[in-house]
DNA sequence: AACGCGGGGTG
DNA sequence: CACCCAGCGTT
């Protein structure tokens, strides 16, 4: 039996039952790939759902307040996607009659809907022959054939592009990129995969070669960098100042406090002495140390934050156009980025 | 071709 | 600690 056939057998037998498998809806598929992307499906698991119930038509996406769809994102990470989907169901409404598109040539227009997503999109939704290309796929064919190319050049993708395609079942392309997906996640997994108990062990090149840790191949990128975030906490009778930050950097967006950031690490005194913070505030601040400092690991980036609660929150001299004071029973209306909302979840209110 | 963009799981 | 996850957009 062929390569797919002996796939799609073991997904009819090992495949996983989740909930956007129950529909060909491609506004429901959409939403399920946008939410997965870089993202585990058992982490994705509870925003699917949330989504899917709150705006079960992409008319009701289309119509939403933008804050409404970042506050439902709210912890899930990538936040650009977010507001892509939102620019993306708008677009559906406005240019495509409020029908969502299924063909690849098509829904590859929608911002936030790259190479995979569309063809995810177009085989699940519409049966149509294009091969998804993404972390799974990679790993399970680069171990199977062999391939000692890095996935992360374009040379490597050209070759998994047409390697994906030449394997694709086109009578059931919809089926075979599920099942070379779930396959790649619960069977060929990056660490510790099960070779012994494979459909593929006969074949499969890498473990012949011993090489099953070693594939798929991938040149490195740059390291981590240090930031540290000083924060202010300035509570003024039932309301706190927050602050939104602004563009070209994490958190694009999202609330958070007022706050100085330096490349180094800062005694208190250090940053009463800080410029920004003279700034901010008349000359005698009281800041009185909020918890310890909490390290906050992003992929590329390691922050140091410590938070200060401003003991004489009148000392506030500029207010920054970006800063608003809100009532405490308000904060949950704000999309806030995950450092933010655990420190409020645990120290305030 | 390189980089920035989150948060969480794994060994 | 390094690596990876149903990747995409910008430069």
């Amino acid at each position: 039996m062929s390569f797919s056939k002996r796939l799609i057998a073991w997904y009819d037998q090992h495949g996983r039952d989740l909930p956007w498998r129950h529909t060909q809806d491609p506004y429901i598929i959409w939403l399920s790939e946008i939410i997965l992307q870089q993202t585990r499906v058992e982490q994705g698991m509870p925003y699917f759902m949330r989504f899917s119930e709150q705006y079960p038509t992409v008319q009701d996406l289309a119509s939403a307040d933008e804050d409404d769809i970042l506050n439902l994102w709210q912890g899930l990470g990538y936040y650009s996607r977010g507001r892509n989907m939102h620019k993306a169901a708008r677009m559906v409404v406005s240019d495509f009659a409020g029908i969502f598109p299924t063909a690849y040539d098509e829904v590859i227009k929608l911002p936030g809907v790259g190479e995979y997503t569309a063809a995810a999109i177009s085989s699940i939704s519409a049966n149509q022959a294009k091969a998804v290309l993404d972390g799974n796929v990679f790993r399970v064919l680069s171990r199977y054939f062999g391939v000692e190319v890095e996935i992360n050049t374009p040379a490597g993708k050209k070759i998994f592009t047409e390697l994906a395609n030449e394997m694709l079942d086109a009578d059931d392309p919809a089926r075979y990129n599920q099942a070379i997906m779930d396959f790649g996640a619960m069977q060929c997994k990056p660490k510790s995969p099960t070779c012994g108990s494979c459909i593929f062990n006969q074949e499969c090149v890498a473990p012949k070669e011993d090489k099953v840790h070693l594939l798929p191949l991938k040149k490195k990128g740059k390291g981590s960098r240090n930031r540290y975030f000083h924060y202010f906490i300035i509570e003024e009778d039932d309301k706190i100042m927050m602050s939104r930050r602004g563009e070209g950097d994490v958190w694009q967006n999202l609330y958070e406090f007022p706050m100085i950031e330096t490349t180094e690490p800062l005694s208190g005194l250090d940053i009463l002495k800080d410029e920004r913070t003279k700034e901010y505030f008349s000359e005698d601040i009281s800041l009185e140390l909020k918890g310890n400092v909490i390290k906050h690991i992003l992929s590329h980036q390691n922050i140091y934050a410590q938070f200060y609660k401003v003991n004489n929150p009148s000392a506030l001299k500029l207010k920054k156009k970006s800063w608003n004071y809100v009532f405490l029973k308000d904060l949950n209306k704000l999309a806030q980025h995950k450092l933010i909302f655990s420190f409020i979840e645990t120290n305030i209110s």
